[in-house]
DNA sequence: TCTTGTAATGTTATAATATATCATTCATAT
DNA sequence: ATATGAATGATATATTATAACATTACAAGA
């Protein structure tokens, strides 16, 4: 590795400068193909919740809004996380009331998520909708789904080592 | 059909009054043999969310409280909850910030949930936990899933159909 | 029976999360 | 340049949830 930063992500090491890049150049060109806003407020929060990788809430991220000064009323957080949540570029948990980036940019999905309840990590994994047919009662019954949460609360393999 | 009253549960009818002295009775036999205490309030709130087959709000359910007379401020209504879902009489659906009574009583199950959001019915499905083996990732990482929240939003048959 | 420990409930206050509403500014397209 | 709609600013308030402490109920042992 030759990163000058770098932190662990489940339980990988990684470059952090270079994901977070590539995750706003991604979100960057995404919005200018689909003539979208990417305003200087939506990019800042897009790269607070870069930062870290775990889920923040709404009042921890206007925190930190406040600090470099892009807003400081909860409205101002909470729309432009719906922007991102909208567009695919952050995600809520539902289970936490907060929010994290989305950590398959490219990839259409519907999100999955584990929640470590000892660090507190939250590793996004891919899902196929198709694995929640809930034993086909959706199929049965004509209920369409459209949209799905997943979300697995446990203890990641490091916390649990320590134990 | 036979029944008193009956309403409808996802698409089906079915015997109310059966169905919600069944899941009483059940939750009594349990509270007994594990040596809980099924106390009027928790009796009271389990029979008021299987009242109605939706998820209704702690504040929701604090109303109905009143009304009885059995206590009338927050605490009073989120304990009974907790109790109702630490032992799997209910369940909380995080996405609405709600609670429904448990529809698979008697079975051990991680629950998954259908929300239809026309006329905000929640269909309670069997779900597997194998069904949600996160693509392998969970099991791959080594994460140690404990809990998992499976929830679908979409429309069901009946109000597919209405539109 | 007493008393003592524990669980449940009552009560007050407040924390944490989220949205409605209206005013203002900004970007863009004609 | 200017009209239009989108985004942000600002105030207020709604909704969801818990902390903390007092009181009551109840079962088990002295």
């Amino acid at each position: 590795m030759t990163s000058k930063t770098s932190k662990s992500v489940g339980f990988e090491q990684h470059d952090h400068d270079v994901c977070l890049e590539k995750a706003i150049k991604a979100a960057e060109a995404y919005c200018d193909r689909f003539k979208l806003q990417f305003t200087p407020l939506r990019r800042k929060v897009l790269e607070i919740l870069l930062e870290e990788h775990r889920a923040l809430g709404a009042y921890a991220i206007l925190d930190l809004l406040r600090e470099s000064g892009l807003g400081s009323q909860p409205p101002v957080a909470y729309r432009a996380l719906s922007f991102l949540v909208e567009h695919g570029f952050a995600h809520k948990i539902e289970r936490l009331n907060a929010f994290v980036a989305c950590a398959l940019p490219d990839i259409l999905h519907s999100p999955a998520f584990m929640i470590c309840r000892k660090c507190e990590t939250v590793v996004e994994a891919q899902s196929s909708s198709s694995s929640f047919d809930l034993s086909g009662t959706a199929s049965a019954t004509g209920f369409k789904i459209e949209q799905t949460t997943l979300e697995a609360k446990g203890v990641c393999h490091s916390c649990a080592e320590m134990a």
